[in-house]
DNA sequence: TCAAGGCGCTAATACGAATTATCACGGGTG
DNA sequence: CACCCGTGATAATTCGTATTAGCGCCTTGA
């Protein structure tokens, strides 16, 4: 057994096995190139006082000299855990843990990363994003300057969620937005829907651009009219008022959580759903909701993309190579909030 | 803006400025003490070339000079994030990481640990638990060789749950099962009731062994009866019979998972939960389960014990001090299975 | 008999920052 | 004029591991 007092470093083993740091280091490292030979037995005597010791290498020491250490620096731009956006996040980490774990690779969590007061930045006071070989972005929305930053110091990163360029083009595995929302217009207009609204903000990050883009040209493209509702700062009866003003028959939410709300909201009102008023949802709730409600819409790849993108990082690392950028698709949801226009 | 080449170092900092690398550190380090001095614009020259190149410090080189980096680990014997065991973790790892945000230090989560194909063990091949400055243990059952180890290594750690000794005493925070127990055993004997069953294993692990002891001894004091009542490889309607069988009147389950299964198979039998049976549970849910009864119980404080475990593991990094144990209360559910015992 | 090369190992050094031990320079003092 | 001391910096060393460049010794081949 160890003794409780200082740690042990190969010098100890050099000095108990009587060879030089360095043999331990090879034999250690397991080197049987041509350049390098031990002898069997030395090697083994090594060995048996690795073992008798129970010596592990110094990972803080084994990085600073070999410059990889196998650490994925994990980045999010709000609390991982917290239980208001642990549920959005969640499938997230869970395929970035799994596939890390596959990889043998430790993550390291930038909880720390809070500058004053304020919300989370990579580069604070002493940013400590290069302990890490690499690193994987997590957030709604990722501060532009902070992305300039990685990209001109060369750290490698991959983003989860598409980002537009910041100066250079950002490596990102996205949700493939624009063709799910195109899908669902789709398919309303093909239920006989002409008077679509998009409700939901449609801006201020890459993500709900998309949407809103998709929706855009989707609704450009069969003919079909659309109005945008803002939701902030609006009760969902106030928006349902807005869309029957409008005479929408169908409302493409881009907030699940809000989509729940309206559907909520309207059967109070005796309103049908979807009888009288179709409503989509566009993707995952990011705000904390009970989901009683069997929404037509698409499910976002969490886990997937999680997972592609510690594989892509990974890429990266080994590699070099080119930035990658990866939409993956979203897969529809049948749902019951999707019906032919009202006669 | 940085070349994207190789990446600045002190000794680049201190080229610009035309001082020496140990210059450059004390500023960084806002040294001021009598033994050092730095001229206001000698510490202003360096601290604007740092400003213009944006440079930060290595966190692994300071690791490897300063002995501490602000980082804690998290090591868990199960996934972190899966979703089956994800109820359960999630709170513990919401106070880890709030209290860590909080000390400004970052979490490194050692999902690399697993050895070959087993169940996961802290001292695999290469170990980087000593990356860290300590770390907090999670788990229900945590290996006691590994305990050892790192008791005999002398690497800071806090476990979140009570552990028994190995060796030496385990530092850790606990949930206080016995007394919460024996509240419940108090409430249902006030009550009426006198022959008890504790639904469990009842060993295995710290934590059901706690609840058993607790149990016991509340029911020996109390001059009950009690019986033990192994759930392993059982159907809830063989527990039923099996429980009944005893004219058992209230039924301490462990796992709250079996409880609610119990409850449901007793009303379906057409037997009433709590009129003829008293139900309580002992703790929160390991297994999924949709919770839709109101148990009668106690609650684990999961988040308070993640925030703590830091605090402790925090205070054991600065000043070394004694071997922190604590305990903390188990708050009672008031729910409505347990009733008065059937005339 | 001597250069060429194989063998098994080690000394020296790099990695980037922190710390310790000095050092050069003036100005005041004895 | 020699001495001391405060000032403002730096050279050298440390942390623990990995890598590079050899070093002696022994065998071969011509």
């Amino acid at each position: 057994m160890t003794a409780p007092g200082r740690r042990l470093t190969q010098q100890d083993i050099a000095r108990i096995a009587g060879v030089s740091q360095t043999t331990v280091s090879l034999v250690l490292n397991n080197r049987t190139d041509a350049e390098v030979r031990i002898a069997p037995e030395t090697r083994e005597r090594v060995l048996r006082v690795i073992r008798e010791t129970g010596y592990v290498a110094d990972p803080v020491a084994r990085r600073l000299a070999e410059r990889r250490n196998r650490i994925l620096g994990v980045f999010t731009y709000e609390a991982v855990f917290p239980t208001a956006s642990a549920d959005f996040y969640h499938p997230f980490l869970l395929g970035i843990e799994e596939c890390a774990e596959e990889m043998g690779c430790d993550l390291l969590l930038f909880t720390s990363a809070r500058a004053a007061g304020e919300r989370r930045r990579i580069f604070n006071e002493d940013s400590r994003v290069r302990l890490a070989d690499g690193c994987v972005l997590l957030g709604r929305a990722v501060d532009r300057d902070d992305l300039a930053r990685l990209l001109a110091e060369g750290i490698p990163f991959v983003s989860v969620g598409r980002r537009d360029d910041a100066g250079a083009p950002v490596p990102y595995v996205g949700a493939d937005y624009p063709p799910a929302v195109r899908a669902l217009v789709d398919r309303a207009v093909g239920l006989g829907h002409r008077r679509l609204a998009y409700v939901g903000a449609g801006a201020g990050a890459e993500s709900p651009a998309d949407r809103m883009r998709g929706f855009r040209e989707a609704v450009a493209a069969l003919g079909a009219e659309g109005v945008h509702v803002q939701v902030t700062d609006r009760t969902p009866g106030e928006l349902l008022e807005e869309l029957s003003a409008a005479r929408v028959t169908a409302a493409f939410v881009e907030e699940p959580a809000d989509a729940v709300a309206i559907t909520h909201a309207a059967r109070e009102r005796g309103l049908a759903i979807p009888g009288d008023l179709s409503i989509l949802a566009l993707g995952a709730p990011t705000r904390p909701v009970q989901v009683d409600v069997d929404l037509t819409g698409f499910r976002i790849p969490r886990r997937e993309m999680g997972r592609r993108a510690v594989e892509l990082l990974a890429e990266l690392l080994e590699s070099g190579g080119e930035t990658p950028q990866e939409l993956l698709a979203c897969e529809l949801v049948e749902g019951s909030t999707l019906a032919p226009i009202p006669s």
